[in-house]
DNA sequence: AATTCGTGGCA
DNA sequence: TTGCCAAGAAT
């Protein structure tokens, strides 16, 4: 019988397999260069982390191609106009993430003369910069030996270590635990290793335990039970909430948009006129809340999840001549054919196209 | 500490 | 189908 060891040499272990397993991803570079001290560029790392953030790789590879090609250097992005940015970001989630993208761009070209700082505790003073960014950004930028501890790493250290306590009330433990294997050598390819590690050996469900480096020494897998881990508090259930949305299109082939507040649910972004989504039905949400008298044509109701309601909206769609009366707020008129280049979330492509069917092939350029 | 923030893929 | 959840941050 095998000799169970104290204290394996959990870092070795991980960056030989690394080494051989790694994925290759746009925005980093790989060993061997970074054996040979080739670090990756801060300003990629820093936008993909962000990009990253709750969302997958797959999701993120597109947008992240298309920043670095709209705007090479932060110094770019910090002087792009917001509105480009957020509709570069449309579709993609979590809208605040790409206004701090801004403030952030703006704070590194102005105030740190287009340079990422180099510490963890530089980088999460910057606008959408927390715990594991900061950390990250550290390792895999600047070689820092920063603990770095994401949703893969939690599975990761509470499968190897038997963490029973639920998240996130053990994120300290755990990062105390990270913190604890972390190596001085390559401290940014043993961050992306744990990664690596947890999205594609050791997953939710099923993890591939016959091929992990750490099969040997994983206490939840002594136990009979990596699938467990990691324990987490129960989940709230997703009330609903119902309102009506306001899709009119004029004479001329131009759609009645409008943005919406700076914060909150999709702060920023650009809309088709709506009521509030409030949690009851109360009857007759519909035409008296329009944003002007028209013709109104129920157009059927479209559903989206968001992550803590469900919303269900019923779709109006008016076809208006002559010029309607602008309520003195942020409404303007758009051609159907150039929505691709507006700053409109899923939730609104949804409530466009049940009411004008193909309306986004038509601002398709083929 | 608990909420509020999107979206799409997958079993 | 429904739920789960993916490189979290801000308040």
């Amino acid at each position: 019988m095998l000799q169970k060891i104290e204290n394996p040499p959990y870092a070795e272990m991980l960056l030989a397999w690394y080494d051989r397993h790694h994925r290759d991803l746009p925005w980093r570079t790989s060993p061997p260069m970074t054996a040979k001290g080739l670090r990756a560029n801060p300003y990629h790392v820093w936008l993909s982390e962000v990009m990253l953030q709750q969302t997958t790789v797959q999701a993120v590879k597109p947008y992240f191609a298309k920043f670095l090609a709209q705007w090479p250097r932060v110094e770019d992005l910090a002087a792009a106009p917001s509105e480009d940015v957020m509709a570069a970001w449309a579709g993609l989630g979590y809208y605040a993430r790409a206004r701090n993208l801004k403030k952030c761009a703006e704070a590194v070209a102005n105030a740190h003369g287009g340079v990422f700082p180099d510490t963890e505790e530089g980088l999460k003073a910057l606008p959408g910069i927390g715990d594991y960014t900061a950390a990250a950004i550290a390792a895999i930028a600047f070689n820092r030996q920063a603990a770095v501890l994401d949703g893969n790493v939690e599975r990761v250290i509470s499968r190897l270590f038997c963490i029973d306590a639920p998240l996130p009330g053990s994120k300290g433990a755990m990062r105390a635990k990270v913190a604890e294997i972390t190596p001085a050598n390559r401290p940014g390819d043993f961050a992306q290793a744990m990664m690596d590690l947890g999205a594609t050996i050791c997953t939710p469900k099923r993890p591939a335990c016959a091929l992990c480096p750490y099969n040997s020494h994983c206490q939840a897998l002594d136990h009979d039970e990596p699938e467990r881990f990691p324990v987490k508090a129960a989940k709230k259930d997703k009330p609903v909430r119902v309102g009506a949305a306001f899709v009119a299109v004029n004479n001329t082939g131009e759609i009645l948009l409008r943005r919406r507040t700076e914060t909150g649910l999709l702060g920023g972004m650009t809309e088709v006129p709506t009521t509030a989504w409030t949690a009851r039905i109360d009857g007759g949400t519909d035409t008296e809340h329009a944003p002007f008298d028209a013709d109104w044509e129920a157009a059927g109701t479209i559903v989206h999840v968001f992550t803590h309601f469900e919303l269900r909206l019923s779709i109006f769609r008016a076809r208006v001549s002559g010029s309607i009366p602008f309520g003195a707020n942020d409404e303007w008129w758009e051609p159907i054919t150039n929505l691709d280049a507006q700053a409109l979330p899923t939730v609104m492509k949804k409530a466009i196209e049940q009411a004008v069917p193909l309306a986004f092939n038509k601002s398709r350029k083929t």
